[in-house]
DNA sequence: AAACTATTTGGTAAATTCGCCAAATAGAAA
DNA sequence: TTTCTATTTGGCGAATTTACCAAATAGTTT
């Protein structure tokens, strides 16, 4: 497999990598319409706070989400749109098995 | 978080983890007009074969890609379309870096 | 300044993923 | 039947991921 090619889809992997995961996929779902906090968000699943702020990290890197800082709080945003696409045609895949 | 919404996420994600790896989405991309033997697709990645195998099964598994036998191959070809709308949002979001 | 709150970072153990090799299967061809 | 070819399976070590805890940062409030 050619370097140029191998790239192109080593950079696609990340993406969908950065998504593959079930609390990242709720975070997106809860962050589509409002923004919320990490302490919101960390509530939402029950998870250590670390835990979350690190989820976050990921998604944030791929720029998948967008954060603004209020005060102490940092409020996460859906920044990609299309990735809720993403997910009619995993719902079609899961309704097939 | 529910139990009925965290299995919900816990399955997309598994279809997410599916596509997040190269290798897998180069196979993707090399059956979705014609579909390919496992043989084939190993030449053309440069792996094992039994690595190749292993790649392949996890889409089967997933019902992306399914196999059809034809004497001693078996022919793979892309099963659900819309997973290449994926990319073209993957494609947005990379260029956004 | 001191106390408090939200978030991030570093570290560690457990679980998962990945690639190769060797061996097993399945079926075709000789 | 024996030999060949294509594919799958099992196993192992290396690398990656994940969750929690503890500690560090950053910025507010008192």
């Amino acid at each position: 497999m050619n370097k140029e090619i191998e790239k192109e889809f080593l950079e696609k992997a990340e993406i969908f990598k950065a998504l593959s995961h079930p609390t990242r996929l709720f975070i997106i779902h809860a962050v589509k319409d409002e923004s919320m906090s990490v302490k919101e968000l960390t509530e939402l699943v029950g998870v250590d706070i670390s835990t979350m702020s690190k989820h976050l990290d990921i998604l944030k890197r791929n720029r998948i989400i967008e954060g603004q800082k209020v005060k102490n709080f940092i409020y996460y945003k859906l920044a990609i749109p299309c990735v809720l696409e993403f997910m009619n045609c995993a719902v079609k895949i899961i309704n097939k098995r």
